[in-house]
DNA sequence: TGGACATGGAGAAACGTATCTGCGACGGAT
DNA sequence: ATCCGTCGCAGATACGTTTCTCCATGTCCA
């Protein structure tokens, strides 16, 4: 018994921890190597099916669980998706904020777990500390900033990034976002069509895509008909800002007579400003805002509004990164730097190769009508976005 | 130069791949030593200053970045903390449903990077397949059921879990949740006192604690003083099976004249189902709900609502954990075990060693009085818990 | 009888880091 | 002069996998 002790292999008889059970102590146990181990586990190798099976029960009556560690470390594949929360201003750390990134986060995590792979919460700024303690095979940023430093690292050494609204002047392996300029002018169109003559937009004062597209499009529209631009912009992660910029909004002198809020609380927002001036919505203020939230279904009135249809974007952001993972492994740069020019309306092509700019993907908004914008009788839900490139 | 080319330390010249630079590369670059390379980065060991940046310098022009999968194999430390997700139902995979998970989430995710961890979010079911595939310094369980198997063989396997919601039947290191029985009991009384005579409740049909302390306690209330039971319960994760019981409640022929929700929506749904009866708030009907949402400050008319206080709570889960996780290195088992008797007030004891029950932390809840629950002018916010253990 | 081929499995080399141990040199104290 | 402590660093090992290579058997057919 003295010398029979060394019988786990190689490992010299270094005081046994009772530890967890690790790869060799399976093979020990089951009377092989450490590479029947490993091949019955994983399902590779050739093996009879006894021997798997039989590894298998050793495997399971010793509650032998694989360190994620050294598999990703041989592997070179975590199992792990960043997610980076934007933080729409400065020090606050905000997301389920509103509830596009609440619905938009829901849906990506659902299905990055459906394909195996989990998501880790990140915060877009560049704090190293916690972004280089934490391997990832991809990343998902939401709305990056116009040079994003972040991203054009995390880019420059390898690692997939697919970003959620398209991106300024980084370099991504793929984007995902809404016709927004689209989207804007269907709801002008609307509000047009319900009898506004003077639409007013109520905005931010940030410099992401979403803003700045959104008031790119009004702007030209107005530019277009011939309208005075009538717009109020606040700091939008400030909930109390936007609440004072409605109301300077409504007490302008060229006060409009139809608002387009681009973000959630706007409705409400809107709705309360309009109370105190004395405005019936919709008789003397035609109001849309971009929203997720169905509260504005149990407003009084109820107020049209736009969702971007979060769960989507969330779903398309993360199984075009899944794919880009372990699709081509991307060799060294060659499909970047190439001005984006490649959008293409949903569905995306997956597994795309090759060259050329970051594929885009374009998802349909969904303008849901309701009494806040109807001078007549309401109707029913409508989608409305334009085909791209038409301007 | 065809002699001295194998100058990269023990590696055999395989291939140089152009891949990222490991520490070799850099400890090549820099004339020194893996060992010291290592020290210079970590401010490890006795190197003197000059050393220090020269190697950091190098590191930093090659672009070097420590694998992290390298380091967690290493130090068994990954740095990430899981976060489970409950699932209130079974398919639905819903964080971020309800305002409090959002929030908690939120400031879970805050904290955890305060502290240099950064947060995975993992489904409650216990689908080993992504589990077992990330190593996890420790685990944030939101609700555990009662007998969870998930919660055990973390528990099991070393793994520091610290529950929000005090566990059931399940071994935590330790757990944090609000003294839901003061606070249903503080309702209560409110709203006799607001002159209710038969208090109604709506609640849910899932065991978890909340559901069933809050349950329990409105139970007691009513043996306590003589009143009939009058409560509707639904599976709370449907959002339109609560409008249906909030309908039926107010249905039923022994109508409350006052009614307590427990979730979220419960509010809403409640005014609705009393315009549809023609019962005017707070005249015929006195209401409250547990709501982090504040809608219901601009409902007409507002409604009250119970704060949970999502952020204390997940800020103080997530420093607990992180305290476990790098305090005492929990031996085997020790703090097991024992039933859960151990609950302090707010604030917890920090660093808790030694045996014992779990340690429980309760946290004050905060009741939001408005209109809705005032048969008088409405006043300002009070607040309610009282002191554990009085029943 | 002997090669070709499939089967079942073992050995060992990575993956990239942290850290324990040890070693030469140097300086001050005995 | 010798001894001892400290300084500054290098070597080697271990963390627990995956996987490439290779070997020992059969087995079948020529």
């Amino acid at each position: 018994m003295t010398a029979a002790a060394n019988q786990s292999g190689r490992r010299p008889p270094t005081s046994r921890r009772l530890e967890r059970a690790g790869i060799r102590d399976v093979a020990a146990a089951a009377g092989v190597s450490i590479t029947t181990v490993s091949d019955a586990l994983n399902g590779k190798g050739r093996l009879p099916d006894e021997t798997r099976s039989r590894v298998r029960e050793v495997a399971e009556r010793l509650g032998y669980r694989p360190s994620a560690a050294a598999r990703t470390l041989r592997t070179g594949r975590s199992g792990l998706i960043g997610l980076t929360v934007t933080t729409y201003g400065e020090e606050p750390f905000t997301f389920t904020e509103f509830a596009y990134f609440a619905e938009m986060a829901r849906a990506a995590t659902s299905a990055a777990l459906g394909r195996g792979y989990a998501l880790v919460v990140l915060p877009a700024s560049s704090r190293h500390d916690v972004w280089s303690n934490v391997a990832l095979d991809g990343t998902v940023v939401i709305d990056p900033a116009d040079q994003d430093p972040l991203v054009s690292e995390l880019y420059r050494s390898g690692v997939p990034v697919v970003s959620d609204g398209k991106p300024g002047n980084c370099p991504v392996t793929a984007w995902v976002d809404n016709d927004h300029e689209a989207a804007v002018l269907g709801i002008l169109d609307h509000l047009s069509e319900a009898g506004a003559r003077r639409i007013g937009l109520l905005t931010g004062t940030s410099t992401d895509t979403y803003t700045r597209l959104s008031t790119d499009a009004y702007l030209g529209w107005c530019e277009r008909v011939g309208q005075e631009p009538v717009y109020e912009a606040y700091p939008a992660h400030d909930p109390a800002a936007g609440a004072v910029a409605a109301d300077r909004l409504l007490a302008r002198p060229d006060r409009p007579d139809a608002v387009y809020g681009l973000f959630d609380p706007n409705g409400t927002d809107l709705l309360a400003a309009a109370r105190r001036y004395g405005l019936r919505v919709p008789d003397d203020l035609l109001l849309v805002c971009c929203s997720e939230s169905d509260v504005y279904a149990g407003t009084e009135p109820p107020i049209t509004t736009l969702s971007l249809k979060p769960r989507r974007i969330g779903t398309t952001v993360v199984n075009l990164l899944i794919d880009a993972i372990e699709g081509v492994d991307s060799g060294t740069g060659l499909t970047a730097d190439a001005p984006t020019a490649g959008a293409r309306l949903f569905p995306p092509r997956y597994r795309t190769a090759g060259t050329g700019p970051p594929p885009g993907t374009l998802m349909p908004t969904e303008l849901i009508v309701r009494a806040s914008s109807l001078r007549r009788s309401p109707r029913t839900t409508v989608s409305a976005p334009r085909t791209p490139g038409e301007v």
